[in-house]
This record gives C-alpha cells, sequence and structure tokens, in this order.
DNA sequence: AGGCCGATCCTCT
DNA sequence: GAGGATCGGCCTA
C-alpha cells in the first residue's frame, strides 16, 4: 500500500509570482520526497530569492542573470519546478522555479526542519541514527545539507515538477501557519550581496548563520 | 563561538 | 582558465 503523503499538494499559481514574493511565503511549507526507503519530508524555515534578468532590480547573483544557459534551463520553463545544481565539486542545492514559462527566478531552499523519515536523513547524512540533535540542525541545515540527507542530486531530480501528484518530489501544505518572517542579506554571494532576499522563520534551530541575523521582520497575512 | 582553509569539478567566458 | 548560492575539520580563545 502507499503511504499517504503528508498536507496537500500546493498549486502552481502559487509559484507564478517573483520570488521575492514567493520565497517568504515558503516558509512553513513541506518538501516531501518518496523514496524506496519511506518517505522523506522536512518543513522549509529558511529560503532566498534570484530574480530573473526580466526584473527591474538586475539580481547578478542569480544563475538566470545572463539568460539561459544548458544548465539554467530549467529557471525559464513552467513554475513549480526543481532546479538542482551542483556547487564547489560535492555538494548540491536545490531550486524551486518561478514565474510564468519564458521568465526565470527560483527560491533556493536553505534549511528544512525534518518532519518525516529523520533515521535515514541521518543515514543519508552520515550520521548515526540517534545523533539527531538541535532539532535537525545538523541533517538539513544548510542548503547542500538538505539535499543530502533528501537524497536530491542533479543527475536525478533537475527537472522534476513538484506540483505533479504522480512526481516522487512534492511541494505541500500541511496547514503550518507562519506569521512572522525575517529578511535578511543573502549567504555566501559576491554580487547583490545587500539586497534583503534571505527569509526565515525567526529563532528556529534549523536555520544557518544564526550570527549575523540583522534583518527586518515582516508580518504576513 | 568564530575564523580559516582545503576538497573538488562543472559551467561559462 | 577562473570561480563558485558549501561543508567539515582544525585552529585560536
Amino acid at each position: 500500500m502507499e503511504p499517504r503523503l503528508p498536507g496537500r499538494l500546493m498549486l502552481r499559481e502559487f509559484f507564478e509570482a517573483s520570488p521575492e514574493r514567493v520565497a517568504p511565503r515558503l516558509l512553513g511549507k513541506l518538501l516531501v520526497h518518496r523514496t524506496k526507503a519511506g518517505i522523506l519530508a522536512g518543513r522549509i524555515v529558511e529560503a532566498e530569492a534570484y530574480l530573473g534578468p526580466h526584473n527591474e532590480t538586475p539580481d547578478p547573483a542569480a544563475h538566470s542573470h545572463r539568460g539561459p544557459t544548458p544548465r539554467n534551463q530549467v529557471l525559464f520553463g513552467p513554475a513549480g519546478h526543481a532546479y538542482v545544481y551542483a556547487i564547489y565539486g560535492r555538494y548540491f542545492c536545490m531550486n524551486i522555479s518561478c514565474e510564468i514559462e519564458g521568465r526565470a527566478g527560483c527560491v533556493l531552499l536553505r534549511a528544512l526542519e525534518p518532519v518525516a523519515g529523520g533515521e535515514q536523513m541521518a543515514r543519508n547524512r552520515g550520521l548515526a541514527p540517534g545523533a539527531i540533535r538541535h532539532g535537525g540542525r545538523d541533517l538539513t541545515g544548510g542548503p547542500s545539507r538538505l539535499c543530502l540527507a533528501l537524497g536530491l542530486t542533479r543527475a536525478v531530480h533537475n527537472g522534476l515538477d513538484l506540483l505533479d501528484p504522480a512526481s516522487t518530489l512534492q511541494a505541500r501544505d500541511d496547514g503550518f501557519a507562519v506569521h512572522e518572517v525575517m529578511a535578511t542579506p543573502r549567504i555566501g554571494i559576491r554580487h547583490a550581496a545587500e539586497l534583503p532576499l534571505r527569509f526565515a522563520l525567526p529563532g528556529h534551530p534549523c536555520v544557518s548563520g544564526t550570527k549575523s541575523f540583522t534583518g527586518r521582520r515582516i508580518f504576513l497575512r
């Protein structure tokens, strides 16, 4: 029997908007991966917006900044698809495409809180099964850590539709309510480093880089 | 707790 | 041929 997935599948319209608008509203939603080893799911607690070249505000930190290339073509396709890319030769990062087809833009997932499959996530991270400490920070706190924990790779997952009920990787909503979000500069970039396009749940243990957590509080309605 | 550094390879110019 | 949307280990306090 198919085990039931947590929450409800999200709607594509949610992602057919500016990443700046999507990213804060994505906090609290679920990323769910169906694997042979069971369901691996995490709640999104930190995300960054990367703006497409059509945008009024130039975003030279975005992979889509110079237009379509073989690597970034998913970003110019329809909303709600996974953009997974390799970084520093060893790791992957996971994004969700935004905007309508023909316009680029995405949200980088920077941290999850483990919701299902924590023991398997620990195995995927090379940690002892009982080593789920700090609310899961060691498992899924960081853009490449969460890819390792959920077993996400470019070869398998790049381009997957996260809003297809048949997909093994889905964006879902279990009704978890988020009212308050922090906005700060993005992490680890050289260009456009001052734009406040990083969003996180204030004080959440899985959020990376808690040190430089100077930013504005945003209230969602 | 915070800073520095090496690993490692793909992508684009 | 340069430069990453990173991580973990090792160093100093």
